[in-house]
RNA sequence: GGCUACGUAGCUCAGUUGGUUAGAGCACAGCACUCAUAAUGCUGGGGUCGGUGGUUCGAGUCCACCCGUAGCCA
C-alpha cells in the first residue's frame, strides 16, 4: 500500500473560483478517493496562494490589509470546495508561519550551496506610485505589430514577447506615467546547476508525454536563472539579510504544499517530524494536479529547488487542460465566465463532479462544458441508467416482499461479474483516466438495465407460476444498483452515501462480491432528479 | 514569431507497439415493453479519421508542409 501526498495547485486569493478551478479539483479528489479505495493512504492538502503585487493592489484598492482580503477570499474558496464535496484533509495559506518556517529552510540551504546569486538588473519604476513595475503593469505599442495597449511582457495581437523596456510608448497601467528605467538588486536561482538532474528527474518521475515533451524543449532552450526577489512594497516573505527585498510570489506558492501539511500535522499528528514525507529516503509519494499553463513552475523549478535544499522532489505531476463552455473560453465580457457559488446557486455539484468525471482522460487536452451536452449526459446516464435500476426494482420489493430483500439471488453470477469488473475499472480511475472508468461503469449499468428488461419482473409478477422469481430478480438489480454505487462512490460521495444508508452501507472492496439478501430495506427515495431546463438556462 | 499538444460520425469522446469491411454513449429512425423521473430493451441509418504530399505490401495510427484551437516563452 502505497503514502500519497496529493496536492492541486493553489487558487490564487484574488478572486472567486470559477469551474476551471472545480474541473481541478474534482479530478483530484476523484482520485483521492478511489486510491483510498484500493487502500492507500492519501492525504489530499492545498492552501491558498496568498502573495504578490496583484493582491496588495486589489487589497490597497479596497482599503483594507492584504491580510483581509486573503482571509476574507480564502474563506469563500473554502466554502466552494466544501460545496462541491471537495474533501481536502487540510486547507492552508501561504500566509503563514508554516509557510515562512518551509521557505527559510529551502532558501538557506540554496544559498549554502551556492545555488542564489544577486546582482543588479534594471526595472520600470513608477514614478507616480513609487514602485517598480511588474510587466503585466506596463502596457503600451507593440514593438513588432505596433498593436496598442499591449502588455509588457507578450503582444495579444501577434504574439511576440519582449521585455518591457521594448514597448513603444510605454505606461503604468496604474497611474499612466511613463515608467523610469531604475537599477535594482535582484536574486537569482540558479536552475542551470540542475540540468543533470532535471534531465534524470524528468526520466524516473510519474509525467504525461505531453509534459516531457514540453521540458525537453525547455532544456533545448537552455536553463536561465530564475529571478527570485521583488523590490518593495510587496505582499510576501521578506528575503532574510536583504531588507526591502520579497521573494516572488511564485518562489513559495508551491512550498505552500508543505506548509499545509505542516499544519495538519502539527495539529493531527504533532509527534511526526513534519518534513519526514519530503525527505529524500522517504516512501511518501509526492503527487501534484496543476493546469498545464504552470508545467513550467512545477515541473522545472520545483524540483530543482526541492533537489538544491536536499529534499524530495515529486514523485508525478499530472497537467490537465484548460475549461471551455459552450466552446468558447472563460470570458467575463462574453458572459461565459461562471464562478463556483453561481453554478451552485442553480444546479448541484454532483451533476458537475460527475459531467467532469465523465470527460477527463489522463491528456492535456482542453475540456468543454457545453450545457446541452451537460443535460443530456447527466439525464442519461445518472437518471436514466443509474439511477433508474433502484427505481425500477424497489417497488416491488416493498409490494411483493413486504420490504425485504430475497434471501437468493436470481443471477449469482451477474452480480459476481459486476464485482470482478471493479478491478478494472478502480485502475482506470487510479490511472487518472477517470473517463474510462465512468464508460466502464455505464457500460455495467445498461447490463443491467437489460437483465432487467429481459427478466421483465412485471411480467412475472402477473403469473401466480413464476411470482416467486419477481423478489430474487429485483434483489438481483439492487445488488447490482449497491456496485454500481460502489464504484460512483469516488465522483458522487454524497448520492452513493444516500444510497449507503439505504442499502445499510456500502460493501468495503474487498467484501463486495458478498450480496445483501434476506434482510429489510426502506422504501426507495428519490435520489436524483432530471437536469432543471429552467436553472440550466439561467447558468448560461 | 518559436515551441508543445490537440483537430475521428449532428454532439461528447475511445482507438494499445501502423494490418482484415473505423468503435462507444448521446441525438435521430423503426419495433417492443409499460416496473421506472416519457425512464428501459432490441434493430438500424450516419464518418473520404482537419487539408495536401510522402514513407510502406498496408496509415486515423509514422514523416513533411499547410489550416484551425489551446498553452508556454522563466
Amino acid at each position: 500500500m502505497r503514502r500519497i501526498l496529493l496536492t492541486s495547485a493553489l487558487p490564487y486569493a484574488n478572486a472567486p473560483l470559477h469551474l476551471g478551478h472545480i474541473l481541478e479539483v474534482v479530478q483530484a479528489d476523484v482520485l483521492a478517493r478511489a486510491w483510498r479505495l484500493a487502500g492507500h493512504t492519501v492525504h489530499y492538502i492545498c492552501a491558498n496562494d496568498a502573495h504578490g503585487t496583484p493582491i496588495m493592489l486589489h487589497a490597497e484598492k479596497q482599503g483594507i490589509p492584504p491580510e483581509a482580503l486573503v482571509a476574507q477570499v480564502g474563506a469563500e474558496h473554502r466554502r466552494d470546495y466544501a460545496d462541491f464535496g471537495i474533501a481536502f484533509d487540510n486547507f492552508h495559506t501561504t500566509h503563514s508561519p508554516e509557510n515562512k518556517a518551509a521557505l527559510d529552510r529551502i532558501f538557506t540551504a540554496l544559498q549554502a550551496e551556492g545555488h542564489i546569486e544577486a546582482r543588479e538588473i534594471q526595472q520600470a519604476w513608477d514614478p507616480i506610485k513609487g514602485m517598480f513595475l511588474p510587466d503585466r503593469y506596463i502596457r503600451g505599442t507593440c514593438p513588432r505589430c505596433g498593436a496598442e495597449d499591449q502588455y509588457g511582457d507578450a503582444c495579444e495581437k501577434c504574439g511576440a514577447t519582449y521585455d518591457p523596456l521594448d514597448l513603444l510608448n510605454p505606461r503604468s497601467a496604474l497611474t499612466g506615467a511613463a515608467p523610469e528605467q531604475k537599477p535594482s538588486t535582484h536574486y537569482f536561482f540558479k536552475l542551470g546547476h540542475f540540468e543533470t538532474f532535471l534531465q534524470n528527474w524528468l526520466q524516473q518521475a510519474d509525467l504525461q508525454p505531453a509534459v516531457r515533451a514540453k521540458l525537453a524543449e525547455w532544456f533545448d532552450a537552455g536553463l536561465k536563472d530564475w529571478d527570485i526577489s521583488r523590490d518593495a512594497p510587496y505582499f510576501g516573505f521578506e528575503i532574510p539579510g536583504a531588507p526591502g527585498k520579497f521573494f516572488y510570489v511564485w518562489v513559495d506558492a508551491p512550498m505552500g504544499y508543505i506548509a499545509s501539511w505542516m499544519d495538519w500535522l502539527g495539529r493531527m499528528q504533532p509527534d511526526v517530524d513534519p518534513w519526514a514525507a519530503w525527505l529524500p529516503d522517504s516512501d511518501t509519494d509526492i503527487v501534484h494536479i496543476i493546469g498545464k499553463d504552470i508545467t513550467y513552475f512545477h515541473a522545472l523549478f520545483w524540483p530543482a529547488m526541492l533537489q538544491g535544499a536536499g529534499l524530495k522532489p515529486p514523485s508525478a505531476i499530472h497537467a490537465h487542460g484548460f475549461l471551455t463552455i459552450n466552446g468558447e473560453k472563460m470570458s467575463k465580457s462574453r458572459g461565459t465566465f461562471i464562478t463556483a457559488r453561481r453554478y451552485l446557486e442553480h444546479l448541484p455539484a454532483e451533476y458537475l463532479r460527475y459531467y467532469f468525471a465523465a470527460k477527463l482522460a489522463n491528456g492535456v487536452d482542453d475540456m468543454d462544458l457545453n450545457l446541452e451536452d451537460f443535460k443530456l449526459r447527466i439525464n442519461a446516464d445518472l437518471i436514466g441508467k443509474y439511477v433508474n435500476i433502484a427505481a425500477r426494482c424497489s417497488g416491488f420489493v416493498q409490494k411483493l416482499g413486504d420490504g425485504r430483500l430475497a434471501d437468493e439471488l436470481d443471477s449469482p453470477a451477474l452480480v459476481a461479474e459486476l464485482a470482478s469488473a471493479g478491478d478494472a475499472i478502480l485502475a482506470s480511475y487510479t490511472r487518472r483516466d477517470t473517463g474510462q472508468a465512468i464508460r466502464q461503469i455505464m457500460q455495467l449499468a445498461d447490463r443491467a438495465n437489460a437483465y432487467v428488461a429481459e427478466r421483465a419482473p412485471w411480467a412475472l409478477a402477473k403469473d401466480p407460476g413464476t411470482v416467486d422469481q419477481v423478489l430474487p430478480v429485483c434483489t438481483t438489480a439492487l445488488n447490482l444498483f449497491r456496485l454500481l454505487s460502489l464504484y460512483l462512490s469516488p465522483v458522487l460521495p454524497e448520492t452513493t452515501g444516500r444510497v449507503a444508508e439505504w442499502l445499510h452501507g456500502l460493501p468495503a472492496w474487498d467484501e463486495r462480491s458478498d450480496p445483501l439478501v434476506g434482510i429489510a430495506i426502506a422504501p426507495y427515495r428519490n435520489l436524483l432528479q432530471r437536469v432543471d431546463e429552467t436553472a440550466l438556462a439561467a447558468l448560461a
